[in-house]
DNA sequence: AATTGGCACTCAAGTCATGCGAGTGCCAAG
DNA sequence: CTTGGCACTCGCATGACTTGAGTGCCAATT
């Protein structure tokens, strides 16, 4: 077991490499920081730290450099986080502030919470699956194109284009815009989906006929559901993995080719799982099964009308964990107040 | 003046230089290439082209290394790219061929581009600015929002969502419907926002009226219509800069930044000037005014339904730039000719 | 005039030996 | 449990030496 000075040491160990990349030795710790003991004594809890693996040597007889599971404890034993300089705060803010809709504000989510920290900066979308459906409108086009608009409760707007064979009539349409709200509207977008499915099965049209056209439509409406479905990523600066590609031992090719493809941040994302605060940390080695074994993810739930999603950062291991899990925290608290004031003055 | 041969000569190192990223030395041309000389004689040459600053020695007696100017001259005279292979040609094809609307049809082609060159893949939007305006929505969507809708003889959609004050009824809203039409149905979308602008002007109403939440509503309109104007791009393979990582001196961080802005990239193409084949590229030092002093663009012009716009790719000057090219222009035919057939079935 | 073989010269990079010093590990005394 | 002392370990920097790829130039050849 690790004693409560061990603890300490660790901290310092800690806090030194990330400062200075070196290997940190116990001569280094006792003069930057104020332990009452001498280089020796630190140097049996060193060899504490190292028996349990949370510290290691890169070779015999150098400083020491915490290993990921020592990077875990420090980050577990973080009993409170130095709350944001107001300096950060205002910085926060001033990104923040103004209006705009859902895309707009989380975009400037992303590059306050980048600028904070340095990072590259995630927000997962809100999911759109418990959303209500509110509105279906068709609009034609002419030339045989018909434009499909669907809209949730939560303000969440998606169209999409198809070419239908046919022209339809003022009559038409206004059936159809009937019929598929009293399918859709007031759903949620999972029953949605669902809903269509049954009602393409009990009503197969004769193939080449109006109703087969109007098939068609309700198919792309149901695309455009299944679109809401999907969660969905917003991403800022990964121009600084290059800056601290010396601590990327292989090259940053895995950490930048995650951040093109999106879907592996979004399930290592959505598998944190998040303390009592809704803070959640997953270290170096413990992203191994999705590639980034040499990164740190550090996420923070934040709300959104009607459903939870996630805010966070991706770098190095070697990254100041303190600074930035306090900063995420205050951005999703920020975030989260954003979207409820929006909310309310609907 | 360089010799013929000095040229063979250039071509030789340039090639040699891509293919090892060793300075290449006169023993290596003759063994590596039939030239019917002795290599006391490519140095000879060797020394002629030094002079005229086409190659260069990273330190005395050691191998050449083209310089900037070196890659320019010898873009210059690649007096025919070689075709690309059937393995290429069937790979563009199974990327691009299917349905999909232009933002799927940009998308499958940057993904075909960085897959065959392995440099960052960009295409411009075509540019909306001479579109016409097909269609002007407004949807009602209670709680005072307002969704406004734009759609372009050339397929573009565009939405917004605004909060407007007041409800208005079916009158009202069939009114705006019709003044917007008459102000814009027709009209190219640079000219919408002129006659908007005018209109405003014109027909200044009483503040907190009925007619001032129309005129509030028109101007968002007149917002979409200048996002149309701007230009975007579509980018994909930026994790293939950390491949390429040791021909950036610096880093790559320019790189990525100038990816993330875009606005810079867009900048630098549009810029180019093309050859008489539509061919244009911008090789190292070119491109230091945009901060990309180590990197090179090669860009094709292809035309979208009414307008041109590039596409091409980004990397290290040291690149491959005969299979480059030829894989920029074959893309941007294939894209071409696959926004022709587009219009062609509407 | 162009080409060629020969040859001296240069310089980066590798190898080896050496010394230094930061840092550890351990022990015996406090 | 802490501490000073001390031997020991290695990484790393330094400097001398060697090697080899490659050049530049010249005189001879075609």
């Amino acid at each position: 077991m690790v004693s409560e000075r061990g603890l300490q040491v660790l901290r310092a160990i800690v806090q030194d490499y990330v400062d200075t990349r070196e290997p940190v030795g116990s001569k280094t710790i006792v003069e930057r920081h104020a332990f009452g003991v001498s280089a020796a004594t630190i140097r049996n809890d060193m060899a504490l730290l190292e028996d349990e693996e949370l510290i290691a040597a890169p070779h015999t007889s150098s400083g020491r450099v915490p290993t990921d599971k020592g990077y875990r404890v420090f980050v577990d034993h973080l009993s409170e986080l130095r709350p944001l300089s107001a300096a950060q705060r205002s910085a926060i803010s001033s990104f923040l502030e103004g209006p705009g809709d859902l895309d707009d504000v989380l975009v400037r989510t992303v590059r306050a919470l980048t600028q904070l920290t340095g990072q590259v900066a995630i927000v997962q979308y809100p999911s759109f699956a418990r959303a209500h459906v509110s509105h279906v409108e068709l609009v034609q086009l002419g030339s045989g194109r018909m434009l499909v608009i669907v809209v949730t409760d939560t303000g969440r707007v998606s169209q999409r284009m198809t070419f239908v064979g046919a022209h339809f009539d003022d009559d038409d349409l206004a059936r159809m815009r009937a019929e598929l709200g009293t399918l859709l509207v007031g759903r949620s977008v999972r029953d949605g989906v669902q809903r269509i499915d049954d009602h393409l099965l009990k009503t197969a049209p004769a193939p080449a006929s109006r109703d087969a056209a109007i098939a068609a439509i309700i198919r792309v409406v149901a695309e455009e559901l299944e679109e809401f479905r999907q969660d969905r990523l917003v991403l800022a600066g990964s121009a600084n993995l290059a800056r601290s590609e010396a601590d990327f031992r292989g090259s940053i090719y895995p950490l930048l080719e995650a951040i093109e493809e999106q879907v592996t941040i979004l399930k290592l994302m959505s598998e944190m799982v998040a303390d009592e605060h809704g803070l959640a940390a997953s270290i170096g080695r413990e992203n191994d099964a999705f590639g980034l074994g040499e990164a740190s993810v550090l996420a923070s739930d934040y709300d959104a009308t009607g459903s939870r999603a996630r805010v966070g950062v991706l770098g190095p291991t070697r990254m100041d964990y303190p600074t930035n899990l306090a900063a995420v925290r205050a951005v999703a608290r920020y975030l989260t107040r954003m979207l409820e004031e929006d909310e309310s003055s609907r």
